[in-house]
DNA sequence: CAAATTTCCTGACCTGGTTCATTTTTACTG
DNA sequence: CAGTAAAAATGAACCAGGTCAGGAAATTTG
């Protein structure tokens, strides 16, 4: 099937893996459906699956004292979403996350995927590669929140990601990038105002 | 010796190691001594060391266009420290890394780390609980300079690591926070004004 | 395709946190 | 342990970005 081929793909970018290898950890995943709109992750309960994007586009965030929506990521395709404080740890989850399009998802449970690393030295590996760029990815992220103000945020989230730019809810961008959509409104107005 | 039994307890305390594995994890590993504000990452130099704290206090940073500076990172004992950007994918760093106090820390190599992993599974295992445990936590530090208030973050921290935060300078504590030096000594002068 | 809802825009005003300049305190160093 | 350097405190002016309120587009839904 087509779409199973984008995650063998994705497989094979991060390590040489056997025929044998490649089709345990496929099969060890399910194939879901989630329409625009729809929750897989809401607070309170128990993150039971870590989530790969095949098709679509979702976005994780957590609600503040204020009420105030934050959005912590976005996954398109080729990105895993989870709230991994809640999966990792087996915790009730902080976190919501939503599909922003009707999307298809790759589905392993904690326990599988648990199983999958002790059964294998090669899925140990991947699983951990994964979790290494995670952790770098983060701290990317980290250090421009601390350096960049909000306009060099914004520029460097569409030199870097001009493609996902375009299928994000601009209040949803606004709070990934730490700032209001008022704000955000105006650093984009500002910016087409300069390029005549 | 004193010292690597630290070292020992915090492997047994992540996973189940047999004794012959335990000894070769160990033995991987190089022993060095670091003067307080000695550097141990420098940008434009990649990063050749995983570095586990023994004893003592590190400090990483960025330097910004302005010439701010950006704390990233704290370590004290039973901590890991580098630019992981730049030993995971060996590019050159952009951060800092300094000793606070005088310290102790265990060096890994790039290369001996990827030959422990792929050599043995339960290496594999540690290293992969090492970098899922750096994502969950720089996840968590993300939410909350997304979600709270400069006190607020402050606040969170003293809480969680009451013992640290007398270890450590000021405006260090202040840049890692995302405050400067004056901002969180206001915050300090509010608090001890209203305890009294 | 019309109505309802959600998203986005815009302007006026506000504030949490910064900047800058000076002083006090603490920590090193010979 | 005196002299110097580094860190912390303090006050006043300032600003990046937030808040609030109203209207205009764009999307959804029946």
């Amino acid at each position: 099937m087509d779409l199973l081929d984008r995650f063998r793909h994705f497989i094979k970018n991060r390590l040489p893996v056997t025929d044998d290898e490649m089709e345990g950890l496929v099969a060890a995943f399910t194939l879901r459906k989630v329409k625009k709109k729809q929750f897989i992750i809401q607070p309170g309960f128990t993150v039971k699956h870590r989530n790969f994007v095949l098709q679509g586009a979702f976005r994780s965030y957590v609600i503040d004292k204020d009420g105030i929506e934050h959005t912590i990521q976005f996954a398109v395709e080729d990105w895993w979403i989870s709230d991994i404080n809640s999966y990792q740890y087996q915790r009730p989850a902080t976190m919501f996350a939503v599909a922003l399009e009707d999307s298809i998802i790759l589905q392993v449970s904690f326990e599988t995927e648990q199983h999958l690393k002790q059964s294998n030295h090669t899925f140990e590996t991947f699983f951990r590669i994964g979790a290494e760029r995670t952790a770098a990815f983060h701290q990317r992220r980290i250090i421009s929140s601390l350096t960049l103000s909000a306009e060099e945020r914004y520029n460097e989230f569409t030199e870097t990601y001009p493609d996902i730019v375009q299928r994000l809810p601009q209040y949803a961008l606004a709070s990934y990038l730490g700032m209001t959509t008022e704000f955000l409104s105006r650093i984009r107005r500002r910016k087409a105002g300069k390029k005549s």
